[in-house]
DNA sequence: TGTTAGCACTCAACGATGACGAGTGCTAAC
DNA sequence: GTTAGCACTCGTCATCGTTGAGTGCTAACA
């Protein structure tokens, strides 16, 4: 038995209807909604040999048919050989990025929400950890009372700041001098190995050993983050909207899924494609069976981050293809910039 | 009739009880789960009586009975009264907060987080905007490229920053003279004023255009963001655990009116008191008659700001209580000590 | 006068039952 | 190969009796 034309016409009308509608679509309804142009009877025969090759599942007997995961497979990499063609327009993004110069994590976040918003999705972002971030400057900023903001760059651009005490006689001259002077010393270091430096100043004793102190704590703190990925989420309680979340005892498995650090992150990284989709048990997870993950990458500094989606299985992926792929792009573009 | 003491210990014990249970409360429930003295049937007669009193509700006639808003009322003054004597232990909040040196963000983060997680409820922070905001300092942090951190530093401490390009030339010496002179001529005004200022410069010519630019548009932004009371969140979905929301509709309507800003804002902005609890009815919003929310107040800088839980009317709020009050006089005293 | 035992009554929850209808699979005719 | 017809399946929904927790009332008791 071989997937002919029709057989592929009526099971992308069932698809269809069926990311439209969540109810087991039936023979009948195929012939009113789509111009398949043969009988409910015809149709109910190829619907049984589709069942039969495994594209179509019966909840029971009397109930119409659902698509299956390799359904959802088949429709996607012929929505996605389609699309190569086409020249995806930017339709509603741009309101979501109007804001200039925007720093690196305010970009995640808007394109974490511009995805949430126009999927109805849950939408994820991933940027994977740099543990080999290397200082660029670093600058001491006066604040009121006897403290200074520290202020880090890095050569990839990332921004961290903190509180640090100091004497209270440095005053805005002062700290730019240590600022100079540090940003000198330190500039092209890796941040692991600033502490270590840093720890061997201030054993030789002399400049300010709370600024030393404060510099490499935050040089260690950013060391930690920055080898950690670091998320971004938006939207996930959208799913309460779709029926096949109903199940309360689902939803709240869902959520807690999302909420654990780990599973999240190997359920959202990326492949190597620049947009990848995911469908129930290829996510190799039996939690997820039924959900799949739409992933885009999008290049920044060196490195690869992840932009991606979560929800069902019926999901109308058109949409979601589209709008990651135009957002993804659209980063890239933005932190070219920003470099 | 009037509430005697015995009234008072059944009405406590079916408050009690119902808190945990969340099943309405029977006479022989009582009798069985709480030492009183005296017969079901006795306390049935109580029973009846603070029915006719408002303290108690059945959900229909063959059905225990569940605590009013008027009894949680009750239940809550005298709890408050109970607490006045007690000295509050630090517990396991301190586990929170053990990181140093945290900026205001993060602190107010960190404490919705911790509250979050001790009550299992949502936890809400609210900053009320400070439109009157002063510049204290004003910084210019080279970044890779032709571009620069701007940072901009008010008078109570808040930091904000921002990428704005600038010309090629310019090294951190460079940006240093230009960050004293803004500093100079800028601090101690008002982030409206100083846009006006600097428009006024950018007009007469002269320094760098793009950097007065990138100046302006991060203070019109701050000041717009100042203005603006912030907010933060965690634990949405932890609604979803309690029973009383077992009803997909109004866990949805729930998370719905929490994603409202200013329907958020006006539910959680708190009072003068260090600790105020409106339950139900008293909320002033139809839609949340049945939810009570917790506040407390913590001083950061010349403000105040607002800590507090919304959950089902059922919540156990002398833990709740407890938890808001330590949490929110740690924060005082950690901002005190960042000025 | 307050307390208690007893008893009739109420009503939500639960399970069984049957009608309904959407949908299927099979067969025979076209 | 297509289609009409028909028996069959099975989930959904409404109905109905049963069960049990809980009440309110009354009368007896201390």
């Amino acid at each position: 038995m071989v997937l002919d034309e029709r057989k592929l016409r009526i099971l992308s009308a069932i698809i269809d209807d069926y990311i439209e509608t969540a109810a087991p679509i039936g023979s009948r309804t195929i012939t009113r909604r789509h111009d398949i142009g043969v009988s409910p009877a015809t149709i109910r025969n190829e619907m049984s040999d589709l069942t039969e090759l495994g594209y179509l599942e019966q909840p029971h007997v009397s109930a119409g048919r659902v698509p299956s995961g390799k359904a959802y497979r088949l429709y996607v990499d012929r929505l996605m050989a389609a699309m190569e063609d086409e020249d995806p327009t930017d339709e509603e993004v741009s309101s979501y990025f109007d804001e200039k110069a925007l720093q690196m994590e305010d970009i995640v976040k808007t394109a974490v929400q511009a995805v949430s918003n126009l999927t109805h999705l849950t939408a994820v972002a991933i940027l994977p950890g740099q543990p080999a971030m290397r200082i660029a400057t670093l600058q001491l900023v006066p604040m009121p009372g006897d403290s200074a903001l520290l202020v880090i760059v890095t050569d990839s651009g990332i921004v961290r700041d903190t509180v640090i005490h100091v004497s209270r006689q440095l005053d805005m001259d002062a700290l730019y001098a240590i600022s100079r002077m540090l940003t000198e010393n330190l500039a092209g270091h890796t941040l692991r190995d600033v502490q270590v430096m840093l720890d061997a100043y201030a054993a030789r004793g002399g400049a300010d050993q709370r600024v030393l102190m404060g510099v490499r704590d935050l040089a260690a703190q950013m060391a930690k983050q920055a080898s950690e990925d670091s998320i971004a989420m938006e939207g996930a309680h959208n799913i309460l909207n779709y029926p096949e979340f109903s199940d309360l005892e689902k939803a709240r498995a869902f959520l807690s899924t999302l909420e654990i650090r780990d599973q999240l992150i190997s359920l959202m990284c990326a492949g190597e494609q620049p947009i990848s989709v995911r469908i129930g048990d290829e996510l190799g997870r039996p939690d997820m069976a039924d959900c799949s993950v739409v992933n885009a990458c999008f290049n920044y500094g060196g490195c690869r981050g992840s932009l991606g989606v979560i929800g069902p299985m019926r999901m109308p992926y058109a949409q979601v293809i589209r709008t990651l792929y135009t957002i993804s792009r659209r980063m890239t573009n933005l932190f070219a910039e920003v470099r």
